[in-house]
DNA sequence: GCGATAGCAAACACTTTGTTCTCTTTAATT
DNA sequence: AATTAAAGAGAACAAAGTGTTTGCTATCGC
């Protein structure tokens, strides 16, 4: 990709990051978005349709990421299923989420961090999902596996709100430890 | 409160939901609003300040109904307190739900559901501390509590949005007994 | 029936959107 | 360094939506 345009991608998606801080998602408007890039208007519908499309590719770019290297992660120690093990897909997540990279946690922190966490719920459901495939589990077979990949990663999700909302005052460690006292027991 | 003024509140709330279920709350238009309910441009405003107010309007109408009656619910029955008592909170909220009263499934099933998910989860969640207090749980004392109730009114509407967005196969009373198996173990 | 209140319709100023045009700048290649 | 193709800037545009005002009519509660 050309110099030019990765520079105005750039600066588009930062300058759609520091008012997402300020403003909720349906209060901004592409004019904001293009005064604080410092683009064209021609230029940011050359990269981006509409401001949903460009929300949408922020979102790719963001847990394309995380969820890209959680994938690595599981290959080497599944979900929780090693009863003890210190390295879960759980906790490197979170640490993952702990250093961010590409100021992530400010948009889970921002006021249209649902619509972040919607789609982060997406992914995280294929990437339990493949997780549960092999793996011994509880004779919890009367409850559909659908629903315990679904109770996992909405929780784990709504578990991050709750981090973020109570300004992340826990470690990624101790997170891991509540997380785990709440779904090991039924896995 | 003037029949006129019921007349017209009632149009408008029922054109927004039979939008909401074609369109996503942010496609839709005021004027939208206003030629499904067959009202004067004035007069939707002399009703609502904005989209967002009616939004609210409409949420507080919904769930000021579902989680009164499961307020008194409570009073008998506490959350999961006892053992194996048929009637849960969860359970009643869910029957509740699938009587579908006001079109409650038809907001909860649109393209949109994600906000009324919200609201309710924060109700919810004020139902579920209001529990918490006086209640002998197990020995999860190293895990706040704060986090518990969280992870309860949380996973309660993740189950409910995988319910829904799944066409509703199960009915409340399974449904209950899934959410039991995950909850009843950790409290 | 009467006064008060609610609703309607049209027009309004204003904002936002997405497109089109022309012109300038920059990158990659030779 | 010169060339060429692509990218960006800026202005202007129609179209659509918002929220308000004004003048008039219909309806409610008493």
């Amino acid at each position: 990709m050309d110099r030019r345009q990765r520079k105005t991608r750039t600066a588009i998606f930062s300058a759609f990051t520091s008012l997402l801080a300020e403003r909720s998602y349906s209060k901004i408007t592409v004019q904001e978005i293009i005064d604080a890039a410092n683009v064209g208007r021609t230029t940011f519908y050359a990269h981006f349709e509409t401001k949903d499309d460009l929300l949408k590719a922020l979102c790719e770019e963001l847990f394309g990421h995380i969820i890209g290297s959680a994938m690595d992660c599981t290959h080497t120690h599944g979900l929780y299923s090693d009863g003890s093990a210190p390295e879960s897909v759980f906790c490197h997540l979170l640490q993952h989420l702990q250093e961010n990279d590409k100021n992530i946690i400010a948009l889970l922190s921002c006021e249209s961090s649902e619509i972040f966490l919607r789609f982060f719920k997406d992914s995280l459901n294929e990437l339990v999902r493949s997780q549960f495939i092999n793996q011994n589990r509880k004779a919890n077979t009367d409850i559909p596996e659908d629903f315990l990949i679904n109770h996992i990663s909405g929780s784990f999700v709504e578990m991050v709100l709750w981090w973020i909302r109570g300004r992340r005052k826990q470690t990624p460690e101790e997170l891991d430890r509540y997380f785990r006292a709440v779904i090991e027991p039924i896995i």
